[in-house]
RNA sequence: UCCGCGGUAGCUCAGCUGGUAGAGCGGUCGGCUGUUAACCGAUUGGUCGCAGGUUCGAGUCCUGCCCGCGGAGCCA
């Protein structure tokens, strides 16, 4: 007997098949169950009627628990009355595992700090399914994205010597005798060593963060993708970003209609994200426009020149616009070291932020980078990094600088944006926090 | 770290000015041939976060601590 798998089943219409899988609910009306299971690919609704099957088959089928493991084998049907449009009508079930006592989480509500205790069975629940393959259709499209750009996919270390951006939020390792590492908090550095080597790179990796923060927006250990390309400036580093961002929002229009319904997330809130033409404040237009939406919005507080901005004015901003926004050209002062001037200003820098809309906020920041050797040296005395860990990275310059710009892009506050989650802490299989570890 | 809110049955919660613990869901048993988190009946289920204190008496009032949630700062 052919084994089918729920994402197919529209295939085996008409056929009798084997199905394995997990119970999720049942229900009965007596002499006709109703077991909906799933199988890792989707979920089905399965029919045990009273005639079809043996008495014993029958009366096992009203009494098996949630998350048992089975394999039931029918025919599948179409039917409008049932969840997806198909059901398979049970002749016959085996079960593989009984489960071993009470399984927690229950069909009905549950608390956030519950579910995420328990975040190793929620997985398998509908709405983490969904955002567990919306975001591997986002990692999936990265890579398509970059390769078909001629970007080559480039690892960069995860216990590192160096701070890229200040040493308050490294989380601290014991190495042999007294060394300390550290786990990195951005690929970047090492990336732009990538792009005077092979032209093209992006990294995908996790990036780690000791911040005690209690934000919807906040993880310690985060997934980044960094491309970083040489010969790049300011402006193809916009478009690459837009270019990306689109690819990336068209891709799960495209490919997971069906999990962003389950998520109850409108794909027309998207979909102008998708098309591109993205608009550009700069800094002190996004400083001038905060101000006119202070003058009538009380809850929003307008923020002097030369100030950074803060979630609830990223907020204020992106929810003004449609789809993802551009700020770009901040003032040197607030932004890091490496940030290449602006040519007509010097006081400002070559970056940019994306703000995604509807409130999510930043998702990417990227600059041009520095390529001037002496420049990058006064930039890290004056950040008063120390200079002996960066002797390699100004090595970069020394030998065959070119101009070269990159951007990071946070994996779970995209897939957070796009598939409309409250918090990123699910957007990440086992989200760690400043207030969980576990499990 | 700061501000605000919370911790009562396996889960989600109610519990008034202090008087000896409740509901729904889940589990179990039974009923129902088209349910959609099905429904109906019965039944099961408690160290009221922890430690002190006030009181004849504390889930309820007071103090300290722990844990969580929402937000800020910082950032992707």
């Amino acid at each position: 007997m052919q084994r089918a798998y729920i994402e197919e089943i529209a295939r085996y219409e008409g056929q009798v098949v084997r199905l394995a899988g997990w119970l999720v609910n049942r229900r009965s009306k007596g002499k006709l169950h109703f077991l909906i299971v799933r199988d890792g690919t989707g979920f089905l609704q399965a029919t045990v009627f009273k005639g079809n099957v043996d008495e014993a088959t029958f009366v096992r089928a009203d009494h098996l628990r949630q998350e048992t493991a089975l394999e039931v084998w029918g025919r599948v049907k179409a039917d409008a009355r049932a969840p997806g449009g198909y059901e398979i009508e049970v002749l016959g079930l085996e079960v593989l595992s009984e489960p071993d006592g009470e399984y927690p989480i229950t069909p009905k509500e549950h608390g956030i700090e519950f579910l995420m205790d328990h975040r190793h069975l929620w997985l398998r629940h509908r709405r983490p399914w969904a955002v567990m393959r919306i975001r591997d259709e986002i990692e999936r499209a990265t890579h398509d994205f970059f390769a078909e750009r001629g970007f080559i996919r480039f690892d960069t270390p995860i216990l590192t010597p160096n701070a890229v951006e200040g040493t308050t939020e490294l989380f601290e390792v014991d190495l042999f005798d007294d060394q300390k590492a550290y786990l990195s908090q951005s690929g970047q550095l090492y990336a732009e060593a990538g792009a005077l080597a092979y032209g093209k790179v992006y990294t995908f990796g996790p990036t780690f963060r000791a911040e005690r923060s209690k934000t919807r927006r906040h993880l310690l250990e985060f997934w980044m993708i960094e491309p970083e390309a040489a010969f790049m400036d300011h402006e193809g580093n916009m478009a690459l970003q837009e270019a990306y961002v689109s690819y990336l929002v068209g891709r799960v229009l495209e490919r997971r209609a069906s999990e962003l319904e389950m998520l109850g997330r409108d794909p027309a809130a998207l979909e102008p994200a998708a098309a591109g033409d993205y608009p550009r404040l700069t800094y002190k237009e996004a400083i001038e426009l905060l101000e006119k939406i202070a003058a009538r919005d009380p809850e929003v507080e307008a923020i002097p020149y030369g100030e950074d901005f803060g979630a609830p004015h990223e907020s204020a901003i992106s929810r003004r616009f449609d789809r993802p926004v551009f700020i770009e050209k901040y003032p040197a002062t607030i932004k890091a070291f490496y940030m290449q001037p602006d040519d007509e200003d010097p006081s400002l820098v070559k970056n940019d932020d994306l703000l995604a809309p509807e409130g999510y906020g930043e998702i990417i920041g990227g600059s041009e980078r520095i390529h001037e050797p002496g420049l990058l040296l006064k930039r890290i005395r004056e950040h008063g990094l120390p200079e002996g860990v960066f002797d390699w990275y100004l090595d970069l310059r020394r030998f065959g600088s070119v101009p070269h710009a990159g951007f990071g892009l946070g994996l779970e506050r995209t897939v957070a944006w796009i598939a409309g989650l409250a918090h990123v802490r699910e957007a990440i299989p086992f989200p760690r926090m400043y207030t969980r570890m576990k499990p």
